[in-house]
DNA sequence: TTCTAATGTAAGCAGTGTAAACATTAATGT
DNA sequence: ACATTAATGTTTACACTGCTTACATTAGAA
């Protein structure tokens, strides 16, 4: 009964990609099993993705829609250290409980974002939100602000990966303090250590 | 007139490998070529690889063997916050200038270091020599140490993703002051920037 | 209603990781 | 010194991949 057309392919196999990419990694994520999964022919795919790397772009853009709106600072009220810290910590949990999917957003499965211009404009929308609420926060220069932004999102980015890496190294890790009791214990108090961490550099 | 056995085929792919890793990417290496380019059979790789994945990992150690080299601090000699500054700056660099084997160490290619010895003790190593840096500069018990390192392990990880990702992301990115210039404003003066991180860690 | 562009299919190429059966040789024990 | 065994290499083959080309169908614009 079904028709020849599929009529909404290109949007299900985005949903479908960025829920099998999660799951295994993107890694694993076949055009073909998607096209299966949508029930369309092996090469129907290419009508909407030209090649694999921009089905990764799809992905990687949905990924950090996501992000920008779970550490969103609406700053049209008044923002302060609070929120940052506060929104660091939707950033760092996003990261950790979408792993595979952050993988793809700042990994190198997609090489030249510019290739990509939703991709380009979605990746730079969290930094620019955050700059906007760095700028509310204190009356500076643009590259004082700037700067503050780089540190900060460094430090939450890192905090992703080496709590992740710990986690994964550490369960054959035997050892009265070490790096994952410590990582657990910086993610169960997220807020604590961000305090410090966005405090430090508020007050530069 | 070469004979049947290769006589050190093992280390030789190892080599081989590390080489196109970093000079194509991880993701381009076939174990085919890899095996041609050694004048040697296809599958002949399989009797000192099992998988992909453990050649990776050999590829992955070594790498963490050369980050430990370029990072190491002598804990037998008195150990001060310059230091630190000094190797975190040396990380950064091999973090950037070995970008495409930074990306095996610390990515998702290789699952679980502990399948493979000689990975988990290299990537460990790195932590403990920081750990042993972190303890002679202070005497603390040994939490608040893995916290600290844990912190500047963060914040250098970190510097590495987005100095990178704001430098490919960058070319097609024009403002006056946007995270480009900043980036590399950063990247020109690391050794002032790591200062600043540095001292708010170490001053807690 | 006709034409065209968008979207689908079928068949096939070149390349991949890896398994299985076999060949050669280095190492080892008597 | 020689036979046996384990290590290392080869051949062949399977199932899978991304992607190209040529063709089929159909939705929408002229």
């Amino acid at each position: 009964m079904k028709s020849y057309h599929h009529g909404n392919l290109k949007q299900e196999l985005i949903d479908c990609a960025c829920k099998l990419c999660e799951r295994d990694g993107y890694t694993k994520l076949s055009i073909r099993t998607l096209a299966k999964e949508s029930g369309v022919s092996q090469t129907a795919p290419y009508r909407h993705f030209e090649t694999k790397e921009a089905l990764y772009a799809s992905v990687a853009t949905d990924g950090f829609r996501k992000l920008h709106r779970a550490c969103y600072i609406d700053i049209n009220k008044k923002v302060t250290k609070k929120h940052l810290v506060e929104k660091g910590c939707k950033y760092i949990e996003f990261g950790l409980n979408n792993a595979n999917t952050y993988d793809l957003m700042f990994g190198t499965a997609v090489g030249d974002f510019s290739n990509y211009p939703e991709l380009l404009e979605s990746a730079n929308s969290t930094y620019e939100n955050m700059k906007s609420a760095f700028s509310k926060l204190a009356n500076e220069d643009d590259e004082a602000i700037a700067f503050k932004c780089i540190t900060l999102w460094s430090m939450i980015h890192g905090l992703v990966g080496i709590l992740r890496k710990v986690q994964l190294v550490g369960d054959n890790y035997e050892e009265d303090i070490g790096p994952i009791s410590t990582a657990s214990l910086i993610a169960n108090n997220l807020e604590v250590h961000l305090d410090k961490v966005v405090s430090g550099i508020v007050e530069n």
